[in-house]
RNA sequence: GGCGGCAUAGCCAAGUGGCUAAGGCAGCGGUCUGCAAAACCGUUAUUCACCGGUUCGAAUCCGGUUGCCGCCUCCA
């Protein structure tokens, strides 16, 4: 079974089949470093690890680049103003992106480059960009030549007629065509700056991801992703200057993830409602995120609020607490025999493992995906239910088997990593409660309800929920937890 | 002005030609319980913004209307 993806070169979904049998190149446009990444960074970076997660588990061996821009206008002004070295500014953002992102369960990317890392691969490309008639020196800088390829603008859709009819913005003299865009900037006093055979400057920002996807996947890869934002211009400038460069086509398949809005507005540093990870880690535990993240299909645009958020924790709160009720009735999961167990590639056709591929593999059905999983947790909680006390061997296994299958999918999504008391300690907050004090509670109302003084008991019962404390009477006794 | 996208129940959200329109949240009724909690069962869209068209058949394809949004300038 193959998996669709839609391809934004060609507006369609289209069978992904890459370049090498069994072997997929990706390279996605990572942030550049000049501040905390908020909550529309984390999804694409979320949907693209998703991405990633769910290839391997369809058994390709994926190599995957994500890079960082660290060096570019918004660092040299940021670290203008904050009297900050430009390079450690840009340090301390990256570390501050492995902080956030690994909170979110992001994985680490294959290779992970700097800008700053390909300088000379970069001078090379635009000397062969000159060489071959696509690029003009100006002065110091080295402008591409968007009249030169044939195609330029059937990545996003554009004709360079339509964008010239439409531009207001004031343009360089030096540029021969409008829409030209510098491949190399001549420096100012005071900003980070390499030599070049045009003199001291830096690389323009398209450079970056032509060379380094080329240098780590090769002139030609498979998929090629980032947010919708960066579609025009910098994929399209991304994609003219390698296949100007390189005489062959560039990226195979295009991957663009929607906005995040906030509120129903779209986040802004002027609206003041930019929401940095680390802000929203405050109010949600990071699977909450990550899931709402998930829980709507990757292309559509998706509004951040707070009900949303709240509403999705619930759910995945009643998936933790079939997890809880999983451990007390059968025990813990052995994670050891999970993989081999269960697989996705030689799935029943109609089952529970055979649906997730069917979702995933139609353009990352995420949404669907997780709608799954639910489905797959009632029908635990009813085996459960219908259990009760005995320990029927048949209905035992069945629940395992349910549970690793959720576990695999969950692993792929990036869900359910957490213990279920962990999980709900996050919600509930650091812990207020003596759990002595409680049991001590309990076994005063346990003893009334023994004695039947309801009362009683419901006071005692009333006490513990103003701590924060619920309780559950259950066949085999009474059990607390803390209210989520 | 150019290009693109989206409109599915109270809210969020799958589904893109044909079984009874997934799932979550919220609500209501019920089972269980001393009462709760949790879980489960039932219930909440004869209908998918509106108007036409294609088709035996459309939420799903085509045309139009309305509304919302994004990109065209740095942006995930």
């Amino acid at each position: 079974m193959t998996i669709r993806l839609y391809n934004t070169a060609t507006r369609k979904k289209e069978e992904f089949i890459p370049l090498v049998k069994g072997k997929v190149g990706i390279y996605v446009c990572g942030v550049t470093v000049y501040d905390l990444c908020h909550i529309g960074h984390a999804r694409s970076t979320i949907v693209f690890d998703v991405l990633v997660r769910y290839l391997r588990a369809k058994g390709f061996e994926v190599t995957y680049v994500r890079n960082f821009t660290d060096v570019d206008d918004k660092i040299i002004d940021r670290a203008r103003q904050t009297g900050k070295d430009p390079a450690s500014l840009a340090r301390e953002y990256i570390d501050a992106f492995y902080k956030d992102m690994g909170e979110l369960g992001v994985l680490n990317a294959d290779k992970e480059p700097c800008a700053t890392e390909h300088i000379d691969r970069m001078i090379s490309m635009i000397e062969t960009l000159i060489d071959k008639g696509f690029a003009y020196v100006e002065g110091g800088d080295v402008y591409y030549a968007v009249e030169k390829l044939d195609d330029y603008g059937s990545l996003s859709g554009r004709r360079l007629e339509d964008m010239h009819a439409g531009s207001r913005i004031a343009v360089d003299e030096r540029k021969r065509h409008p829409m030209d865009f510098a491949l190399w900037k001549a420096a100012k006093p005071d900003e980070p700056q390499w030599s070049s055979p045009w003199g001291p400057g830096r690389p323009g920002w398209h450079m970056e991801c032509s060379v380094m996807s080329n240098y780590y996947l090769g002139p030609t890869f498979d998929i090629h992703g980032g947010g919708k934002d960066l579609l025009f211009p910098h994929h399209e400038n991304e994609r003219a200057q390698s296949k100007a460069a390189n005489g062959v086509e560039f990226a195979r398949y295009w991957v663009h993830n929607g906005f995040v809005t906030v509120e129903s507005e779209k986040m802004s540093k002027s609206l003041g409602n930019f929401i940095t990870i680390r802000d929203a880690l405050k109010d949600y535990p990071a699977e909450v995120l990550r899931l709402f993240l998930l829980s709507k299909h990757y292309r559509s645009p998706l509004d951040f609020t707070r009900k949303d958020v709240l509403d999705l924790q619930s759910g995945l709160i009643r998936l933790y607490r079939t997890l809880q009720r999983m451990k007390t009735i059968v025990g813990r999961s052995e994670q050891k025999d999970q993989s081999q167990s269960v697989s996705l590639v030689d799935a029943p056709d109609g089952s529970f493992l055979d649906q997730f591929v069917r979702n995933m593999d139609d353009d990352l059905n995420t949404a669907g995906a997780v709608g799954l999983i639910f489905e797959k947790a009632k029908e635990m909680n009813r085996l459960m239910d219908r259990q009760g006390n005995t320990t029927d061997p048949e209905v035992f296994k069945q629940l395992k088997d349910d549970r690793r299958q959720i576990f695999l999918v969950a692993r792929i999504l990036g869900i359910l990593q957490d213990s279920p008391e962990v999980f709900f300690t996050k919600i509930a907050g650091p812990a207020r409660v003596d759990p002595e004090e409680i049991e001590s509670m309990l076994r005063e109302r346990t003893k009334a309800r023994t004695e039947k003084d309801w009362a009683k008991a419901d006071s005692i019962r009333n006490r513990l929920q103003e701590m924060g404390v619920v309780l559950e009477d259950g066949p085999n006794g009474t059990t607390w937890r803390l209210d989520v």
